[in-house]
DNA sequence: TCGAATTTGTGCGTATGTATC
DNA sequence: GGATACATACGCACAAATTCG
């Protein structure tokens, strides 16, 4: 452990303090670090450290030219990935949006012949170079994006013609299993991959969370019947904002 | 963007070029910090954001005292949490070790009546203060902790004197299920909350990966039939070692 | 065995860039 | 566009961890 002065530890206590205290409400705007380094009398690199720790502790929030935000604990809303037989909801998935209707929603913008990469490829089993149909989501609540989304369906299964319906959205699992049951195709099985992750400065502006927050991407494939990958997506979800929940059923085989 | 200057941008692109060169093995030790900034005749602290860069790439590791090696690329490991009516497999979960059969296995540490605090109470739908059975896990693979988990159990349930089967481990699922069937409860369902953090000093050590490593901390729960909590456990997963894998089947409702 | 040398990590200052108001 | 805010690049001194004679 270093123990050389570490003065900023002092300072990002005496700052913590202040905040439990109540001296600034949530979200409100603090002095800017150097009117704070001179009321502590240190300089304003001290103040820095020591607010880039309350920012990792989740206390504080601070963008440039703005300034250092008391961080409002944000609702953290639940996102569920389950099997849930007894609600005899013929969708796999539910997302619990809550009371939550204004200003809320997908949206989507797609292109189609997107040629797929060596790791798209992968993990769609098509050759790399094949066409797919790529879509990118936005989920708004309350008028802002809280979660991004990016999917690609081979452009063999969907077909080049076929009008897509991205509007319903890469969630509830109902999107992609009726627009494929549409064209024929049953979808028999997901596979989710949820991996961690910091937040890139424009994923970070686009969900308007701090640079390198975390999250949780979700790397997610559908196969049909015939094991094969009909669509893949990567969701990218701000720890901040959603609790993910998987929820199985254990030790009710029935054969 | 800043553009300042960035020099350091430039050190990163030479040794990405040395490395991709294959000028060292993996896990082979790179030169130390000074020779190398006297080699490209910059100061030191250039070599060092350009090696931070390149770690927090995963391509180096470096450790005080040690040095600067080329990270190998880890084994991915695959783990998966799903269930599969096809394997007619028992067990709810598997744990993909495949070929791997010497020094694995689950190191384990049992305390008996630690009360809950308020979170695990929660948790476990208990009283805060009441007894648990808390227990501590290391999951070995070649000798070294792989993964981490922390366990705990109402005495409630488990009884203060009943003995426990730790050595079964928090995975496969096997080992609640059957221990709390041998007590006559039926486990019903699992919730799982996967969240992701940063590696501690202390899991760090454990783990043997760099600090603020990225992680998945699985938040795992078991109820029996009348909705019980029965255990609640924390799963620590390092991103480095292990793909996490949740299967769900789709559409084969049979009421 | 133990202390010195080596190597990486931390604290902190200054200059300057970039974003916002 | 100027003033003000935070962010970044960089240097230096020194602490901590490891290695080695």
């Amino acid at each position: 452990m270093p123990s050389a002065e570490r003065d900023y530890l002092r300072i990002a206590d005496l700052l913590r303090q202040r905040i439990r205290a109540g001296e600034w409400q949530l979200g409100e705007r603090l002095p800017s670090r150097a009117k704070l380094a001179l009321e502590y009398n240190v300089k304003a690199t001290k103040l820095q450290k020591a607010q880039e720790l309350l920012i990792s502790e989740g206390l504080l929030e601070s963008y440039a030219g703005s300034g250092t935000f008391l961080r409002e604990p944000p609702v953290r809303r639940r996102m569920y990935r389950s099997l849930h037989p007894e609600l005899h909801n013929p969708a796999p998935f539910r997302l619990d949006i809550g009371e939550v209707t204004e200003g809320s929603g997908w949206e989507s913008q797609t292109r189609s012949r997107v040629r797929a990469g060596e790791r798209l490829a992968a993990r769609l089993g098509i050759e790399p170079g094949a066409d797919t149909v790529h879509t990118t989501y936005e989920f708004l609540i309350g008028g802002r994006p809280t979660q991004l989304a990016e999917s690609w369906e081979p452009m063999a299964i969907t077909g080049s013609s076929r009008v897509v319906f991205p509007d319903l959205g890469p969630y509830s699992g109902q999107g992609v299993v009726a627009r494929m049951a549409a064209i024929g195709v049953t979808v028999d099985r997901v596979v989710e991959h949820p991996r961690p992750d910091r937040a890139t400065q424009s994923q970070a502006n686009m969900l308007g969370i701090p640079v390198h927050d975390l999250l949780t991407v979700i790397e997610r494939t559908y196969y049909d019947v015939n094991g094969r990958a009909v669509e893949t997506a990567d969701l990218v979800i701000p720890d901040s904002r959603w609790e993910i929940t998987y929820e199985l059923p254990i030790g009710r085989q029935q054969p």
